[in-house]
DNA sequence: TTTTAGCACTCAATGAGAAAGAGTGCTAAC
DNA sequence: GTTAGCACTCTTTCTCATTGAGTGCTAAAA
């Protein structure tokens, strides 16, 4: 665009200046302020003139007539991708962060532990999508009677992650037919991918029905319905903390925009897209405003970043907040607790 | 009291009207308003002179000299106490809600479920709290070796609830040992409560330590370890759902109580405190307005009822909302909601 | 050509009155 | 004991003027 070139290094300076005090005290900005805050030896006029500039540029806008300037979501844009520099942490906070993720195999606790992190870290609200892995390794199985046909069936996947779900049977089935196949499909199966384990049982249930004992047969369908196809697979979820903390943000204060956005939080399907679509990016990602794609995020930022193990993207992690958020600050606090947290989940040693 | 005498049929009645009259608007009710309500043939005059014994006894009071009257948190329990008639849900509505709390491997994921149901129902937020059984029955446990010396233990109780933890050795310990200690688990203390075979455990391991051969030694220590001791024994807690409904009532418009509430609701022991208390009620427990015993609650109600399994209470539920909620509805779902849950965790079918 | 001083203008925020409306409390009559 | 009548209180709502912040424009200065 040639509209570009019009921002010069003092506009520049200028509208990075009006963002940070903005953030900083959520005000419109004016020209007298910024002419201050800037440092440059510059009337409140040339400001003015350059405000309006940017203006016309879209970088900003005036609430009304006689307020200040405020930035819009493509001023934030700009300051983001060009105008902010990232510091990282110290190493004593990463520390500090990394102090509060340990492996464990309570995943739901280990997401909520990085979540409220999130949370009291930046003021702001963390969430934190479950990770699901397009492969999960097989590690055991067990099977449980509960009844004639209602089986328990326990198994562990990525080394410590203990899922569980009850099938039902068409025949009764004894214990003894169920250790055996328990052991048959440990042996066998152990390391596999998920989806690997699941398509050899089909197949070998449509081709070897018969010249097979009925055992394994047995075993074969109970595995089958135990783990969940590509299809089946739980649709997503997420934990919210530190929700209260928007509430502190005076931009905050319209009730029914505030009822919807904790709405949209406890439906959890426009967070989930939000993040879905983060997960498609390799670092830290950032949707300001309307750039959500829903109304009922207008006014609200996300910093987000994609969590890993193995390489293997498996989940999203993020904080929403106000869109005059601190990124300098955030950015790397999302960006380090993803690491950390796929880190957590990589527990092999 | 000799006051209680004070309250005749006709008063009983007025003050009735008058409480549901505010739970339907939520505004002041005036004289006037109040004998239409009431159908009773009588004049807006006696219905002040009435309305001022009734404030004298605390049951009533005006918010400001020319609005009607509002029920005083003492006027609502009287009305929920003495005046209110509570029906029992159709079997329409309880089958209903039966359909959605089916027996579930998945605790967390039931609690949820049931909350949600409560808040939808009710369109108040929903609570419910994790079972906690002072005895737990223990079913079958699995130690899966993750390095040498960490151990994954995977344990059932109470038929299909499933846990697990891990849990580090001072030596190493090889697979046929530890497959050789979950045998002797699974075998010697099959049913029994959990409590009994932890005290069981430290008994032996103080007795007989050399007595027995070594894997009996590391199994009573992994058992040990493995098994949370009373004091252990996780702090509570417990789900939430559709905190948002609540903004829909207009008094929770003050921005600040409502980021008090929503902190106590992410902060937890205050809930879990109240939810504690109502575990020693026999059936459904309401706590009005200031009856809590926390500022942050003011303005707010609980309706809540514990659960049971086979007898024995291991949680409660409830919702809460604005003190002008409406009891009559509302009492008799947590009611059967908790009946419900309790039903749906003694999955003996 | 860019910058700046000067000034008129716009608009939100604040506060003071006035008017309306709702509902009470009191008194005196029924 | 009940009620009509009435003065009184207090909130709510509206209007109107005032203040103050900050702009946009114009014309002069650099």
């Amino acid at each position: 665009m040639a509209t570009d070139t019009a921002i010069d290094a003092r506009a520049q300076l200028l509208l990075k200046t009006l963002v940070e005090k903005h953030i900083s005290d959520g005000q419109p900005v004016g020209s007298t302020a910024l002419v201050e805050a800037s440092g440059l030896g510059i009337s409140p006029a040339t400001v003015r003139n350059i405000m309006a500039e940017l203006e016309e540029l879209g970088l900003v806008m005036s609430p009304h007539t006689s307020a200040g300037r405020v930035p819009t979501a493509q001023g934030y844009r700009f300051f983001v991708d060009t105008l902010m520099k990232v510091r990282p942490l110290d190493s004593d906070e990463v520390r500090e962060l990394a102090g509060e993720l340990k492996p464990d195999p309570d995943l739901q606790g280990l997401m909520r532990r990085a979540s409220t992190l999130l949370s009291s870290v930046t003021r702001l609200t963390g969430m934190v999508m479950l990770p699901r892995r397009r492969q999960s390794s097989f590690r055991h199985i067990e099977f449980l009677p509960l009844s004639e046909k209602r089986i328990l069936v326990i198994w562990v996947v990525n080394e410590l992650e203990v899922q569980n779900r009850i099938i039902h049977l068409d025949h009764p089935c004894n214990p003894g037919e169920l250790q055996q196949a328990a052991n048959y499909l440990n042996e066998r199966f152990a390391g596999q991918s998920m989806q690997a384990i699941r398509n050899t049982l089909l197949e070998e249930l449509h081709s070897a029905r018969e010249s097979v004992n009925s055992f394994m047969v047995t075993a074969v369908e109970m595995a089958k319905q135990a783990f969940p196809g590509e299809a089946e697979q739980p649709g997503g979820d997420y934990v919210l903390e530190g929700g209260s903390n928007l509430m502190e943000y005076a931009e905050m204060a319209d009730m029914e925009k505030l009822h919807d956005l904790f709405e949209a939080f406890e439906r959890k399907h426009k967070i989930l897209d939000l993040l879905d679509k983060a997960a498609t990016a390799q670092g830290v990602q950032i949707f300001i405003g309307e750039e959500s794609g829903y109304q009922v995020f207008d006014g609200c930022s996300f910093v987000t970043a994609p969590y890993s193990v193995s390489g293997e993207t498996v989940g999203v992690l993020g904080i929403i907040g106000p869109t005059r958020l601190n990124y300098e600050r955030v950015i790397p606090v999302v960006d380090v607790t993803a690491k950390l947290l796929g880190a957590a989940l990589n527990s092999k040693e």
